[in-house]
DNA sequence: GTCTATAGTTGGATAGAC
DNA sequence: GTCTATCCAACTATAGAC
């Protein structure tokens, strides 16, 4: 009854219908058969496009890391900021606005987690979600930092790993409590923090970078 | 071909049986059946013992919370530690080498709070983790500025809150890359970042707490 | 009061139609 | 090459035996 559609089209739109499903219902409920209902589209068509349930949801996984990585290198300006806690503070206001509006999407990140650490040939899906994140928190840093003129006196990584941690526990918390007025306060403190890992230096100029 | 057993201890050997299946093989394979399996015990048994299968999920989670708790309220001892910060490291030390040998119970422990979280009727269930969660690590930071005659400058509820989301998130991080060294390390940062959160008072006396 | 045998529902996969 | 109709397995729940 559905109009024909080339393979690849189709995936596409299995793994939004998948994304739309698990984002709002959970990942149990992201069921073949509900996908397919989702996308509207007969059960054996999900079948056709991917060999089993775990390549569609595999395929979801690389969806929602892909996204990950996107959001992570938008919205790394740091005009205005004087300071680096001037800076961190922007940075995680920023931050923090974008998770409370997709708290769906938040939380199915963590049940992929969780789900892609019980099952072997899934724990790479697992691995990649955190290099995504570790690297976008380590460049968000290095750019806070950039741009106020102040320069990490520890391992970029080892600051980046913390601040990832802490980001990653105060979401889970919220998801539970719903509390976000105290997560904000968690995050601003945790910035504070941030702020005294690093040395002030000279204001970069504008034009040029240093080597 | 069981033995005959009364309802409450059989529901006791089975939530163990459940704790078993689920802490080794994840929630999703914490079935009815493979519960009554590990058990030993006909399928039926459990659905005597249990309405359904929530409120066997329940009993689980409960069971769960209850050896969290029991967990938080041990290890606290400070005999040693001459100083806040030596009091912290210690405390985070111990309490990683217990998550470091527990590896499936913690995993369970976020398929649990991220399965509650999609079920109205178990909301609670995650509430209820984080509130036991929260109480003791709360208690643990009390006792540690109590040891080592330090004050928090800041609310004990903030500092816990910090301190657990920070917990948590290494726990998930470490739970994705296996890095122990890692983990350890960056737990240690936080304690030290958490003893600049207090200030030095005088040793309190071993015989007499004051009011 | 405790357990067994059986029914009913849901979901993953495939053979074959178009 | 794309989709439909059907099958089979696994799970929850209950009726009834002991």
């Amino acid at each position: 009854m559905t109009t024909r559609m080339p393979v690849e089209d189709r995936r596409a739109q299995l793994v939004e219908a998948a994304l739309a499903v698990a984002a709002s219902e959970g990942i149990g409920a992201a069921t073949v058969r509900r996908v397919a209902e989702e996308a509207g589209v007969a059960l054996g068509v999900v079948h056709y496009c991917f060999a089993d349930k775990d390549e569609l949801f595999a395929a979801l996984a690389t969806r929602i890391v892909d996204e990950l990585a996107r959001a992570g290198s938008e919205g790394l300006a740091f005009d205005g900021a004087t300071d680096l806690a001037g800076a961190l503070h922007a940075a995680v206001a920023a931050l923090w606005d974008t998770i409370e509006v997709t708290r769906g999407a938040q939380l199915l990140t963590y049940e992929i987690t969780t789900h892609a650490l019980r099952d072997p040939d899934l724990h790479a899906v697992a691995r990649r979600q955190y290099e995504v994140s570790h690297a976008a928190a380590a460049s968000l840093l290095a750019l806070a930092a950039d741009a106020s003129g102040a320069a990490w006196v520890r391992p970029l990584d080892d600051v980046a790993g913390e601040a990832l941690a802490f980001v990653d526990g105060v979401t889970l918390r919220w998801l539970v409590d719903g509390d976000s007025a105290a997560a904000r306060a968690r995050l601003d403190g945790f910035a504070a923090y941030l702020a005294t890992q690093a040395k002030a230096g000279r204001r970069r100029a504008r034009q040029r970078a240093a080597s």
